[in-house]
DNA sequence: CTGTTAGCGCGTTCAC
DNA sequence: GTGAACGCGCTAACAG
């Protein structure tokens, strides 16, 4: 900047003004200095004058647990995109599901001077992004309820999917449904079960508990648990898949033995509708978690300091039920 | 820092110095600003630490065209693994294909003062991204090469790859083979032409227009497409699809018809192994792109300063093939 | 071992 | 309209 001063033959004080866009600068000053900063290919140092406003960084931290996972890109889509249109650039960090990796990305973040950061928590306890211990930055929660602290937070609506897509196979004829998902540690994987057994209850039905599997957090995994409950003599009709990994794993099983076994699964996948047995899918949309979760830290931001601090808010993406007959 | 300073009774120096974990510091005084770093909850602000200490910010722009696309957030993931054990983080920005964002996601990035950036180009020309213009801070290209300006660069082998997948078809005994790709202005898209044609030249064939298609970009156009390839008395008894969208539009044309036609196709999927046509897929690491892209960049902001200028360097992702013989 | 001075790049405040 | 002084939070260089 000192260096565009000079050339232009004016002071620092100048060329800030010019490149603020100061009304109180003659054209002629104004054209020089401009010129100057063409000249150097000068740009200000955004960093600088962050430090100086007493302002945060202009960015938001975004802390997902796996980007490989189409719901997570999808997720930093929506949230970059809402970031974007309020000039707020995105600082990624994968956790890989390391409670570990997130207390160190989290500190760096607020070392960092983010405006807000959106966490997908790894964790069974958010103790660390607790306001006492993390500061003013403020923090929403995505696709997993806070545990241990308040948090504004983002979820999908895991028991209402849950519920209706085995709703529908309980209409669909259905009266021995298997289960196979990921460990009942996981939020999402026990409220979907919560839905799975809700579904059942209101037809009047009780599931047996040797059709339920609840190990597999991959795709062999499932499609193993799968046949261990497809090969029994009084195997389930249908299977109910918890997420999408453990869809494509089920899947595997049932297609190899064309028992024409029904699927119902959460997650919508491209090829739902090409499969050789009827399934139901689970379908929700990933980007509005990003864009509705950047929303609510965008509302912290601009509260900031106001106020008497406002009481958590949740929001709940809906799901919607997408079925194909199978070809 | 001052607070902190205040309440251990020393000067704002020595708690700099006991963050900095320098040895000279008694114990007794690193034990007491410790205790008073507790008690506030203070963290150093990093930002401030990096204006002073000269430095850039300590993270690196990503920019890329669609992280929609499986292949740019696992490029994002590798990328993001390679900053992260380097003690950087990754700044996303998404294009949507626009020259324009990305003319501003770079400039943005720039201003805060980035290490170095990776960016999937997302127009006919990069002179934007050029020393002369951009300064200092060092650009890596991913997935498209540099067109305009030197840069360094990692690409996947799209020649190689189409070209080895289509010989894998004539040597299947195909000699007529469909081509469903998009529009040529894409640098991969006239890549895996190439190797498509080189496969039919070597084996003395040369593919008829008729067979070939340039026009598609999403599911529906590629279905469309090919449905005309399909259509004709003389239709190919195979098609190469240049990647997962147009292999999931060319599929549904394909299984419509019950016809048998083989696919070849770009981008490995999920489900390949699971249709009832002979597929023969393109794979590749995506995230070793991003591994790649990241450790040239590191190599690049290293070197920064020293020597003159070390030459652009270029690395090329191998593929390999996949073949499913159709249930 | 610890404190003081100075300044990273920028902008506010108050002069001129 | 323009500039000088001062400070954002931090630390290198030099004192002591």
């Amino acid at each position: 900047m000192r260096d565009v001063a000079a050339r232009a033959q004016v002071s620092a004080m100048t060329v800030s003004r010019v490149l603020k866009e100061d009304e109180r600068v003659s054209t002629a000053t104004r054209a020089k200095v401009l010129a100057a900063v063409e000249e150097l290919g000068y740009r200000r140092n955004e960093v600088a004058r962050n430090l100086r406003l007493g302002r945060p960084s202009g960015m938001i931290g975004l802390v997902v647990t796996n980007l490989a996972n189409p719901f997570y890109s999808r997720l930093a889509l929506g949230a970059e995109q809402v970031a974007e249109e309020h000039g707020l650039r995105l600082v990624l960090g994968n956790t890989a599901e390391q409670v570990q990796r997130e207390r160190e990305l989290v500190e760096d973040l607020v070392s960092r001077r983010v405006d807000g950061m959106i966490v997908v928590p790894a964790g069974a306890s958010q103790r660390h992004l607790a306001p006492d211990v993390l500061g003013p930055t403020p923090v929403v929660l995505a696709g997993r309820p806070p545990a241990g602290i308040e948090a504004d937070t983002v979820l999908v609506d895991d028991f209402g999917g849950a519920h209706a897509a085995t709703a529908r196979l309980i209409a669909d004829g259905h009266r021995s449904i298997g289960f196979v998902g990921n460990p009942p540690a996981l939020f999402t994987g026990a409220e979907r079960f919560r839905g799975y057994w809700a579904a059942h209850e209101e037809a009047g039905l009780t599931p047996r508990e040797e059709w339920i599997s609840r190990g597999a957090y991959d795709i062999p995994g499932a499609e193993a648990a799968a046949h261990r409950l497809l090969d029994r003599t009084d195997a389930p009709t249908a299977l109910f898949c918890t997420n999408n990994r453990i869809t494509l794993g089920a899947y595997r099983a049932v297609r190899g033995l064309r028992s024409g076994t029904a699927l119902a699964a959460f997650d919508d996948f491209e090829m739902a509708d090409l499969l050789d047995v009827p399934v139901t899918v689970v379908a929700y949309d990933a980007d509005e978690v990003g864009r509705r979760a950047a929303r609510l830290l965008l509302d912290r931001i601009d509260e900031k300091s106001a106020a008497p601090r406002q009481p958590p808010r949740r929001t709940v993406v809906p799901t919607h039920i997408v079925h194909h007959t199978g070809a």
